[in-house]
RNA sequence: CGGGGCGUGGCUCAGCCUGGUAGAGCGCCUGGUUCGGGACCAGGAGGCCGGAGGUUCGAAUCCUCUCGCCCCGACCA
């Protein structure tokens, strides 16, 4: 394509609201524009590189055997009714009435109208395993859209669903669709790292994300660089930090110390000359398992966080929330910077695993302005131990000991083994071998598009705009001649041009009237991995070929340069 | 939904406090000179100052309401 024909409006400054580099760039390179709040229009440039994350995406896809479809995005409530999740969903579902007065939504996942073709189709575990998939606009009302495609309200998800007969087939499913994504992202030519993760709101047992380390992300890896263990952040496991002061190991009694106005593990440390891991954080809260509602005191040492994530699934509640201030005074008679466990109401006490065989440390009194010394859990209190902390920075691998770093991260790809949660609530069986209705059981997997693309600009970028992988680049090679009304230029240029082009490579020809500054800068901040100069070294025979990501500039002969960048893009 | 910020030519912003004929740079158009890292000269087009109401002889500017966008938080497959 000749560039002077071409919509590509890029911005010499930079637009004021954008402060994350790909909304930034991709706005400065003309590849999309806003139209409202968390919702963009994608340019040229941006349909372009669009268009190739989502032929990888196909080919890998079918390479695994899944099927293509395209569902409805306008549902009507019932299938949601059915699953549950028309209320579960919450605010984040974009509803709508129809004439008639009958809701719909715009669908933000397809996990109902999927099951919903499958219950009503399939009837014996001969026409099993089935895995389809299709690439679609999404649609979800978020509270906050930002950081630019970061968080949007309307996005391209590529989603696909497996359906097996048993555990081993689903298992073999979720084994493909990993190995598929990891082909994917590696195609892409993007960076990314496999952590476990927790299944949420999906329900079902096993899934693990698919991130791009970015400050601009939103979700905090737990990486360790020696053993190559990643998990998110909310399931991550470690070895905590040893407490920075020992234990007093003598057999001592709880004693209570006048502690006015220290209510938060900082003050009480301060005031106390005692280290925060030597104090023991007590947090009151509101189990809600379903029929009722009890109140739980969770115990921490005074620099950990609680995992909200493990605390549920220890506790085994659907959901939590803090106990209010009221509930607090009701139940211990004090306020919440003096509550502990000793002379606690009777309530369960969950302990993290971290306060286990420590002596001697400090905890409040239930009693406002005392806390107690000597607490010694197990022989002052009686907990049960489980993992509930969040990991923090200087804590250790839990096998070998070796450092952790907490990496912050964007979702790019999320698999998770569904079990049988919407095969059991909508009723989807089939006939087994043995003639009897068998459940079936599921997996859902989803790629976000324009997050492949975020990720890409996130990871490749410098202070001269974007450095898009060759994979996914709206253009593979662009042409510049220095001057395009110089004829042997001119002449040169499109001779090379129709050569790549005939060759099957992704060419541009940069053939506006412009100063050569004006066509090099554009180049580089929409990010062509490859630009071939034609100017003045032409009369030696050869043209500069200049790589993006290195901006090493390489001399090759005229008629040798189609090859060699051919060979390069291979 | 709470907190903060911002709406003025296509873009980045000044003007507002202290009301009195709407500005700059970039971009755009025409002509000319240029042509290896966002050129220069000359001329030109383009804005009911987000919207509504109010105060005033007079409002971009002051007041009230409203809409929109960005950031932080809550929220989040």
């Amino acid at each position: 394509m000749y560039w002077s024909h071409l919509f590509i409006p890029t911005l010499r400054e930079v637009p004021a609201d954008a402060e994350v580099a790909s909304h930034r760039l991709l706005l400065r390179a003309g590849y999309v524009r806003p139209l409202g709040a968390g919702i963009y229009n994608y340019l040229f440039l941006a349909q372009r590189s669009m268009t190739k994350i989502m032929r990888i995406i196909r080919e890998e896809m079918e390479a695994i055997g899944a099927q293509e479809f395209h569902l409805a995005a306008l549902n009507p409530a019932e299938v949601w009714q059915e699953s549950g999740r028309w209320e579960g969903m919450g605010q984040n579902m974009f509803r709508l009435k129809d004439r008639f007065n009958r809701d719909l939504c715009l669908a933000m996942t397809h996990e109902e109208v999927m099951t919903s073709i499958a219950r009503g189709e399939l009837r014996s575990y001969k026409q099993l395993p089935q895995i389809w998939y299709q690439i679609q606009t999404k649609f979800r009302d978020e509270p906050r859209p930002k950081s630019g495609l970061l968080r949007v309200r309307q996005f391209f998800m590529k989603d696909s669903y497996s359906f097996d007969v048993d555990a081993a087939g689903l298992d073999a499913s979720y084994e493909k669709h990993r190995q598929a994504y990891c082909r994917i992202f590696e195609r892409c030519g993007i960076a990314y790292m496999v952590v476990d993760a927790d299944s949420g709101a999906m329900g079902g047992s096993a899934s693990q994300e698919f991130m791009v380390a970015t400050e601009a992300g939103e979700d905090h890896v737990v990486h360790c660089k020696a053993t190559g263990y990643s998990a998110n952040l909310e399931k991550a496991v470690s070895r905590p930090a040893p407490a920075s002061a020992a234990d007093d190991m003598t057999a001592l009694e709880p004693d209570e110390i006048h502690t006015p106005g220290a209510k938060t593990i900082d003050e009480v440390s301060k005031f106390l000359g005692v280290p925060a891991t030597s104090l023991i954080k007590s947090v009151v809260v509101i189990a809600d398992f379903g029929k009722q509602q009890k109140p739980v005191l969770a115990l921490m040492r005074g620099d950990h966080q609680m995992s909200e994530t493990k605390f549920l699934s220890v506790v085994g509640c659907k959901e939590y929330r803090a106990a209010t201030p009221e509930e607090i005074r009701g139940l211990f008679g004090a306020d919440p910077g003096s509550l502990g466990p000793v002379g606690a109401p009777k309530m369960p006490i969950y302990a993290d695993t971290a306060l286990e065989g420590r002596h001697n440390l400090v905890a409040g009194a239930n009693k406002d302005d005392y806390h107690l010394k000597n607490v010694t859990p197990g022989e002052d209190f009686t907990p049960k131990y489980a993992d509930l902390r969040q990991v923090v920075a200087g804590d250790t691998e839990v096998e070998t000991g070796a450092p952790l770093e907490i990496v912050k991260t964007m979702e790019i790809g999320h698999i998770f083994k569904l079990g049988y949660k919407y095969s059991e609530s909508m009723g989807l069986q089939v006939l087994n071998a043995d003639g009897k209705e068998t459940k079936v059981i599921m997996g859902s997997y989803g790629i976000g598009v324009e997050r492949v693309l975020c990720g890409a600009v996130e990871l490749y970028n410098d202070a001269d705009g974007i450095s898009m992988p060759a994979a996914i680049a709206p253009f593979e090679v662009v042409v510049t001649p220095v001057n395009f009304t110089d004829e042997a230029l001119k002449a040169a240029a499109i001779a090379l041009y129709a050569e790549l082009k005939g060759m099957g490579v992704d060419v541009l020809l940069d053939d506006r009237d412009e100063r050569p500054g004006v066509k090099f800068k554009d180049a580089e901040l929409i990010g062509i991995p490859w630009r071939v100069t034609v100017g003045k070294k032409l009369a030696q025979g050869v043209f500069e070929v200049s790589e993006r990501r290195t901006k090493t500039v390489t001399e090759v002969g005229v008629s040798e340069v189609a090859g060699w960048l051919k060979a390069k893009l291979a």
